[in-house]
DNA sequence: ACATTAATGTTATATTATAACGTAACACTT
DNA sequence: AAGTGTTACGTTATAATATAACATTAATGT
């Protein structure tokens, strides 16, 4: 099971995550013959400057101060189409929110747990629940051609910290 | 596996599949003491009158030629949080639209197959889905308490239309 | 009848997302 | 280097979804 749980949701140096996210970008860029502009590249820097997603007005905002200029709406969500088809970031529908993606390329489940108290967002790419998803479609007769998958709930820092103070 | 995914995907007497939930819902206003006003009652209607679900402009639209008077969207917004607090219908946050849930009261997993030809939306209970996700969550130390699973692709008859084309 | 609560009406506004159109930067050919 | 097509960005306006706030009406219990 392909997770980045452990790395969101314990402390660690996130600026590896940065630059291994950026460098992912990059590489996929070359090889998809697509052109990583600076509005784009803020954007996907700030959706990677933490683990919790962001929503497109917040990015607006914190990319007006980044670049400082005053940006559109269009600009930010040109920006998010661009990173979103090159699989580098992903919707969280349930939130209208946006999060960088830790395996891009991979073949993976979308699967988010995401935290009710403190707002992380971990994805987890889970071989057996695409399996299992994938045999209740067949049975049904659906054609699966995509999927959203959003558990909400308490991540592990925040689930002991609420047991603490019982 | 509970499901209504045949049901959805086949012609079929509609008027017992509103006549059901009806009757559903009256059953759980009386043993939760809540009312089932005339409002709230359209709303469920609206959203029973096929297996596609609706968003909340479409529901205003169709409730005010209904009711025959305007329809403000708080009043639109109030029946479907009524409705959700009861679980007489879900919200599939993918598409921003709700749709009526056919089994209520039934403790399932949220997991809608949506047609991205006909839009018709299906849903199914499947316990070894709820079993595989509380697994990968017990795993992660991630304490689960709700999900949106949306499932989308082609539905039986819009795939064999595909086919059939080809 | 009266007080209390629940539901609805009404107006305004917040939040999320896109349409439409013009301009600038880039890339490729000649 | 000039011309041409393409891609990205700027700008304005607006669509689509959702909620806040407060007044009014209806239902419920005493
Ligand atoms: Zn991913
Ligand atoms: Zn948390
Ligand atoms: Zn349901
Ligand atoms: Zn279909």
């Amino acid at each position: 099971m392909l997770t980045n749980s452990r790395l969101v949701h314990q402390a660690h140096d996130h600026g590896r995550c940065i630059n291994a996210a950026l460098t992912r970008a990059l590489d996929l860029c070359v090889e998809r013959k697509a052109r990583m502009t600076p509005t784009r590249e803020a954007v996907l820097r700030l959706l990677w400057q933490s683990h919790q997603p962001l929503g497109a007005y917040q990015l607006q905002d914190q990319l007006a101060t980044l670049l400082d200029k005053t940006i559109a709406p269009p600009t930010v969500y040109r920006a998010i189409e661009f990173l979103l088809q090159l699989g580098l970031i992903h919707r969280i529908a349930s939130l209208n929110a946006y999060i960088g993606c830790p395996f891009p390329n991979s073949d993976h489940s979308n699967l988010f747990m995401i935290c009710n108290n403190c707002g992380s967002a971990a994805e987890v790419a889970h071989a057996s629940i695409n399996e299992l998803l994938q045999t209740a479609s067949d049975k049904a007769n659906f054609t699966l051609q995509s999927q959203t998958l959003e558990l909400f709930g308490l991540c592990p820092q925040c689930a002991s910290i609420e047991n603490e103070s019982k």
